[in-house]
DNA sequence: GAGTATTAGTTAATATTTTAATCTTCTACT
DNA sequence: AGTAGAAGATTAAAATATTAACTAATACTC
């Protein structure tokens, strides 16, 4: 009664998604006992490795959209973790910078995050690690989607995914 | 000023979100355009494929913790998408079982999903893809992470992690 | 067979995601 | 200069994620 699994399916989304879930299993506990998030640990790495940063940048870096982004800065500023101010060049835009704190915090953490990861390698394996994430890299490259014109939007089809 | 990166830092974690995003950039819209989100979807596809199920075994194949799913799959029986009736015998289980219109909706979205995933393969090439597969396969199959004793948590050492 | 521990789900509270709409500030154009 | 349009960020609203606490039902133990 139940439909074979189709060899064509292959689910990549889904296997990112397990996969990351396998890993983030190694680094979550981590993270939680220093009361950080993941986006935040992301966050406060890049502003680390890179210096202050706009939050557009943070946004793409860290793939975080920016209204998500604008509350989780809020909030870790408020924690005391970075500080927010405005371009004095051009208004708009917003500079995210490391507290002390911040990078205090971020610093503790760093070698326990990699003592993580290094738990991680020794069980999967160097090589295929290099070879997973040479892979995933050029995945992330792709280029954006074309517009695929799908039953759902007869109505106005015209602009589907176009800007 | 800036710390150069360190060659040590893969960024597993963070190769995988993005190639995720990349991947899913291709599928969103399609959802989207019938009125799914991407949890839901992967709902849908697993009931197509294995029959009902039982919410704890879609929150282990689908990623999705059990506090989220109650809520997801009380939309989605609202939206007529699926049934959900207690187990006779356990009523502590929840089994979730496909509509007729869910199922409907699932074919329907199918081959389109399957067209974005060719478009996805010739871009990438089947033989990486396959590879790539392979290797996020069996990285899910990560043993749990050892607890290790982080400083954050000097207080209660004994069951950091440990049930 | 009563008492305790486990298991499956849910509720609660907070954080994040996502799409759309809005707001402000710049930029470009006439 | 004056204004339309673009860019960057925020706000709004609904859905999902996350951790912890809780409920109900089953299983286990003595």
């Amino acid at each position: 009664m139940k439909n074979p699994l189709p060899h064509h399916q292959h689910r990549l989304p889904q296997h990112l998604l397990r996969a990351r879930e396998a890993v983030m299993a190694y680094f979550r506990p981590v993270l939680n006992s220093f009361g950080l998030t993941e986006q935040q640990w992301r966050i406060l790495r890049l502003l680390d490795d890179r210096g202050e940063l706009e939050a557009g940048v943070i946004a793409d870096l860290a793939c975080i959209l920016s209204p998500s982004l604008t509350g989780i800065l809020v909030r870790m500023e408020k924690a005391g973790l970075v500080h927010r101010t405005k371009d004095t060049v051009d208004s708009r835009r917003l500079i995210v910078s490391l507290s002390e704190e911040g990078r205090a915090l971020t610093h503790r953490i760093a070698p326990i995050s990699e003592s993580c990861y290094e738990q991680i390698e020794s069980y999967f394996g160097s090589e295929k690690l290099e070879q997973l994430i040479e892979l995933l890299s050029e995945l992330e490259k792709l280029p954006a989607p074309q517009a695929i014109p799908t039953p759902a939007d007869s109505d106005n089809v015209e602009e589907a995914t176009l800007p």
